[in-house]
RNA sequence: GGGGGGUUUCCCGAGCGGUCAAAGGGGUCAGACUGUAAAUCUGAUGGCAGUGCCUUCGCAGGUUCGAAUCCUGCACCCCCCA
């Protein structure tokens, strides 16, 4: 059994717990288990959810068992925890689906088959649902202090707001949350439970109430927030958050969001996520500061991360996508060199017949690409330099595409600005 | 229930009869500089056509040669008094 806690220390990951003085003696005696919640919001986990599931993953690997909690009931209700409105509710449907979806990307992190410690999928409607109202609240709530509810951060945050309230529902999260900690220490002898540093209100109620029913003092621990050195939330992108479903976010494009990172980032995010060591992680670091320019650390970062979500073959089409579109001027590619990118890009397919004649107007070429969201777009773009076919800038308006201007034997490379690209592939009819 | 204020283009926010597709800021996009970084600077930012047309200022009507701007009704929001 290796030191989680003192690796979780050094990589950043320990922004507060119960117990700063025992907890690494209590992990290094013999294997915990640790819980940590996922709220099904949607039928894939993003980037939002990584830490927490590498804290997962990193617990499993120093020898202890580790339990995904979907919140399949408490999704139902929506935490008011760092929300400043009422969650819109989901249909038991769409939470079934969401579940699912997410159960299956976990298998990317945690090993669910070891005997010893395989990592547990739990659900927490599977228990919280068969409760009745009454008895809930004669054998939770009855434990729950309303002062002391009210004195957590976050519901004093949201009652201060004017513009918006609590509804009792959510005032009710909580119980619901520490009751999940209590089941699975009677069910799983879990007696830690991890989370963001915006949990820890939910995860001292459960604690809390262990003490209160079963008479054990329980520990919890929560990691920093993920944000980004400029303040804003890590892990959105211009069409919203950074899935980790392939279907959303191809692997192109995800690796394409840590290569641009910014510098002030890598290091932490290197840290926080990827499974190399410390010396190997500091040499990255190093050399990356030595010269900057060379963006070692972030494509060590996108390397690691981009495999670990989207395997090896993943990576290999991103890769080979950045190869080709950061490249020098674009020609002489196969469709087969193509192939695997087109999916993964903003692609689009159209008549071969538009490149017969006068040719397909450039204009028209980037809206229908998506590049452009309307012809004055397109123009702009163009008056302004920033398209390009097949990495050769365009510099004017009347610019007709034909056949010479295929990169492959049916596709070709569109860019507008620096680094947004698009793939036209012409089809015979 | 009574009184007052509001609803503007992606967001915030000016405009209060024509010169308003609508100031300013934010965001976004493009360019320069760089390193597919940050910061900075420049330009663009309803649609279609190129000195014109169409659609937009909560919704529906109305007054005017002409309205985002005035009137009427409706909807939603906020504030004060009960």
């Amino acid at each position: 059994m290796s030191d989680v806690f003192a690796e979780l220390a050094w990589r950043g990951l320990i922004h507060q717990t119960t117990d700063d003085a025992h907890l690494p003696g209590w992990l290094g005696e013999r294997p915990r288990t640790v819980y940590a919640g996922f709220d099904p919001t949607a039928d894939s986990l993003h980037v939002g959810h990584l830490m927490a599931l590498t804290i997962l993953r990193r617990f499993q690997q120093a020898g202890h068992r580790p339990i995904a909690l979907v919140g399949g009931a408490t999704g139902m209700i929506g935490d008011p925890s760092g929300k400043s409105e009422e969650r819109q509710l989901l249909s038991e449907d769409a939470l079934r689906a969401n579940v699912e979806g997410m159960q299956s990307q976990m298998r990317r992190f945690l090993d669910f088959d070891d005997p010893t410690r395989g990592a547990v999928l739990v659900n927490n409607y599977d228990w919280v649902g068969r409760f009745g109202y009454l008895e809930f609240l004669r054998d939770v709530g009855k434990h729950f202090p309303v002062n002391v509810m009210l004195a957590k951060d976050s519901v004093r945050n949201r009652l201060e707001r004017t513009d918006s309230g609590l509804s009792y529902t959510e005032f009710s999260y909580m119980l619901l949350q520490a009751y999940d900690f209590v089941h699975l220490y009677r069910e799983y002898d879990c007696q830690l439970q991890v989370g963001g540093s915006d949990q820890w209100g939910n995860i001292t109620a459960g604690i809390d109430l262990a003490r209160r029913l079963d008479g054990v003092q329980l520990h919890g621990m929560t990691c920093p927030l993920l944000t980004k050195a400029d303040g804003t939330k890590m892990g959105k992108t211009e069409s919203g958050a950074l899935w980790l479903a392939a279907e959303r976010v191809g692997p192109y494009q995800f690796y394409q969001y840590w290569i641009n990172l910014e510098d002030a980032d890598v290091d932490k995010c290197l840290r926080f996520f990827t499974d190399l060591d410390r010396p190997r992680i500091e040499a990255v670091v190093a050399e990356h500061l030595e010269d900057p320019s060379r963006r070692t650390g972030q494509r060590c970062l996108a390397a690691e991360l981009t495999r670990l979500v989207h395997g090896e073959s993943g990576l290999r089409i991103a890769q080979r996508a950045t190869e080709i579109f950061f490249g020098a001027e674009i020609s002489e590619l196969t469709d087969a060199e193509l192939v695997g990118i087109f999916t993964d890009v903003p692609s689009r397919e159209l008549p071969r017949t538009e490149l017969a004649g006068e040719g397909l107007a450039i204009v028209d070429a980037l809206c229908a690409s998506g590049l452009a969201k309307s012809k004055g777009d397109a123009r702009r773009t163009i008056d302004q330099g920033g398209a390009y076919v097949n990495n050769r800038r365009a510099d004017s308006i009347d610019r007709c595409l034909g056949p010479a201007d295929l990169a492959s034997e049916t596709m070709m490379v569109l860019r507008a600005g620096k680094k947004r690209y698009a793939l036209l592939r012409f089809v015979e009819p």
